[in-house]
DNA sequence: CCTCGAAACCGAGGATGCCTCATTTTAACG
DNA sequence: CGTTAAAATGAGGCATCCTCGGTTTCGAGG
C-alpha cells in the first residue's frame, strides 16, 4: 500500500534551508524574533516565497532554530533528575532555561504564547520542570504547593524581565521567587 | 512680554480627542495596545492625520488613556505610606499596580520599555514603591536587600505573566516572589 | 547523456499598517 | 460677516506580511 520509495531531498532545498536558518539566527540575535522575514530572505539570497515554503510561520522558523539548542537543554534537564540535591537541581534548571530563552529578544513571549510549532518545546519544558518539582517536594525542599506550571510561568517571566531590565535586575527577581519557592 | 491672550480651544478638537480616547480604550481592551491605530481613527470617524495630530505616538495615546486611572493609583500608593502594617502596604501596592497594568494586553511591555510619554508614570511608580520598600525595611519586614527597582521589575513581570497565563497562575508567581521578599 | 515529472523557487501583487504633509475646512474672535 | 490660525483631511510613500501562478531546476530512470 504505502509507497515508501521516497525521493532524495533536493540539494538546493537543503542549501537554502541552511542559509535561511543561518541568516535568521543572525538577524534574530540582532533585532529579536520580531524582525522582518523579508529581510531574512533577502540576506539569505532567496525569494520570500522560498522562505515561506520552508517555514510556513514565524513560529516554525523559531522552532527550527531552537531544535539543536533544545536537545542539549532537555538532556541537561533529564540529567538533573539524578542530581543529589533536588532543590539545587530545580534552581539550576530554571536558571538554565532562563539563560536559554535569552537567545533572542522576544523568545520568552513566543514561548509563553505557546504558538503552534513551539508547543512541543513548551510541553517538554513543563514536563521536566514538573519532575524536578516533584522530586524537590518529596525531599521536603519546597515551601508551598508549587507545581510544574508555576515553574514554567516563572521561567518565562524571568526571561522576559531580562529583555527589558538588565540581566542583573532580572536575576534579582528570579532569586526572589526562588527564595519564596525553595525551603531554607 | 509674553502674550497671554490665548485662544479658546476649538470645540471640534475637544470632541475628536474624546471620541479618539473612547474608541482607543475600547479597541485596546479588545485587542491590546498593539492594535491598529488606523482602525481606532476609523471607528472614531476621524482621519488618521487627526489622530496623529492629537497623539503623535502610540505611547502618547496610551499615556493619555492612563492619566485618570493613574491619578487614582498614585493617590492610593501615597495613602499606603501611612498604613500601619508596612509589609502589608507593600504587598497591597504591588498587587494594585499589577491589576492596574492588566487594563490592556501589552501595557506591561509598554511600561517596561519606559517609552517616551510613559516615562513619568514609570518614575512615579518606582518612587512610590521605593518609599514603601524603605518603610518596610525600617520595620524589619524585608528578607533581603530589595530595592524600588526590584519592585518595579516584579510588578511588570507579574503583569506580563497575567497576559499569557491565567490570572490565577500569575497570582501564584506573585505570591512566590512576595514570599521571597517579605519576612515571616 | 537525455528526458520527464515532481519539487522547489521566484517575485509580483493584494492587504494591512505606519506616518507625513500639502491642501482644505472650520471654529473663534473682532 | 471677514480674518486668521488651528484643526481636519486623506492621498501617498514606505515597510511588512503572505499567497499563488508561472518558471526553473534537480534527481531518477531509461
Amino acid at each position: 500500500m504505502a509507497e515508501t520509495a521516497r525521493r532524495r531531498p533536493r540539494a538546493d532545498a537543503l542549501r537554502n534551508r541552511e542559509r535561511l536558518l543561518a541568516e535568521a539566527d543572525a538577524v534574530f540575535r540582532a533585532e529579536g524574533t520580531g524582525a522582518s522575514l523579508e529581510g531574512v530572505a533577502r540576506r539569505a539570497g532567496v525569494a520570500t516565497g522560498t522562505l515561506y515554503g520552508h517555514f510556513p510561520t514565524r513560529a516554525a522558523l523559531i522552532a527550527a532554530l531552537l531544535e539543536a539548542r533544545n536537545r542539549e537543554l532537555f538532556e541537561y534537564g533529564d540529567g538533573l533528575a539524578e542530581h543529589p540535591d533536588p532543590a539545587r537541581a530545580l534552581a539550576d534548571w530554571i536558571r538554565a532555561v532562563v539563560r536559554h530563552a535569552a537567545a533572542y529578544q522576544g523568545l520568552a513571549a513566543a514561548l509563553a504564547a505557546r504558538s503552534g510549532e513551539l508547543q512541543d518545546s513548551c510541553h517538554r519544558l513543563t514536563a521536566i520542570g514538573e519532575r524536578l518539582v516533584d522530586r524537590a517536594r518529596a525531599a521536603g525542599a519546597l515551601r508551598g504547593d508549587t507545581t510544574g506550571a508555576d515553574v514554567f510561568t516563572l521561567m518565562n517571566a524571568a526571561a522576559w524581565a531580562r529583555e527589558h531590565d538588565t540581566p542583573a535586575q532580572a536575576d534579582r527577581l528570579l532569586d526572589l521567587a526562588l527564595a519564596g519557592m525553595i525551603a531554607r
